[in-house]
DNA sequence: ATGACTGCAAAAGTTTTGCAACGGT
DNA sequence: ACCGTTGCAAAACTTTTGCAGTCAT
């Protein structure tokens, strides 16, 4: 997809939810489109900066939490390091393998929890509102870096 | 289990990582041993409180980083509020629904993980390290109290 | 006695908030 | 023109660190 299809379709998915279209929401989109991986705050900001974009990191933070509200971006913190990170929604099912070192995120097709599902659902009386699957250890490239 | 086996059973489970077995960290593994929630530093620290058990809160994250370096606890930051969470390591390969509102953990025997690991080490070249598997929702009580 | 652990204070790091100015619809 | 969004500064909050004294082995 072309950058400019891109922009327009960010542009689209704004207006959908009934937020505004600015320059920084369509950039900080785009960042994420383009790394496809969970980023923190800080990283959004610095990538915008590498890009001459001005921008306020409350500005990222609050940018990260409206689009996240919305639901155009997941935000998480698998990474146990005390920061969020997020990443474009991509309204796939989806599940990752995870790289400890890169975080790097390979997408995988597998999910196991359609097939329990009903299983839980009888079981114990709990409403299921979403669930997380990850997959964590090494990629291919940071696991020959490794040893 | 008696208060008295436990504590015994936690001051066996620190000599056999070799780290010093101390009113603190006793005091720490029966909280989480008893709310068997995964709880933040804080909430430990205020548990401790109320008991009557004088610590600082940075022993209290000292403490848990330690732990869970052991692997005695696990720290996981699920709820993507910005707070670690730790919990007693059960040492049972668990998963659990986790409820959004009182944090409560149900565990649950399935774990839909060993069914996929094989056909993923085939599929994509990643060293797998662990997994994280977690279903949100509410459960029974907080789900009559919602609506 | 030695080294690990803790009390305490202070700093570091992440995220949020307030307010005025700005920009999109 | 209106109201959502942003720049900027400052505060709030979580977590970490340093050092001296204490405690477990």
């Amino acid at each position: 997809m072309s950058l400019l299809q891109e922009k327009e379709r960010f542009k689209e998915a704004l207006e959908e939810k009934g937020i505004k279209n600015t320059k920084h929401r369509i950039a900080i989109l785009g960042i994420l489109a383009e790394t496809q991986m969970p980023l923190t705050a800080e990283e959004v900001f610095l990538n915008l900066k590498d890009k001459d974009i001005s921008i306020w990191i409350s500005t990222v933070y609050r940018t990260l939490e409206t689009l996240s509200a919305k639901g155009l971006t997941i935000k998480s913190s698998f990474m146990d390091d005390g920061k969020a990170r997020y990443q474009l929604n991509q309204n796939e099912h989806k599940h990752h393998l995870i790289c400890i070192k890169c975080h790097k995120m390979i997408p995988i097709d597998e999910c196991p929890f359609h097939d329990i599902e009903e299983e839980l659902k009888d079981k114990v009386n709990f409403q299921v509102i979403g669930h997380k699957f990850e997959i964590y250890g090494y990629c291919s490239e940071c696991k020959s870096l490794n040893r």
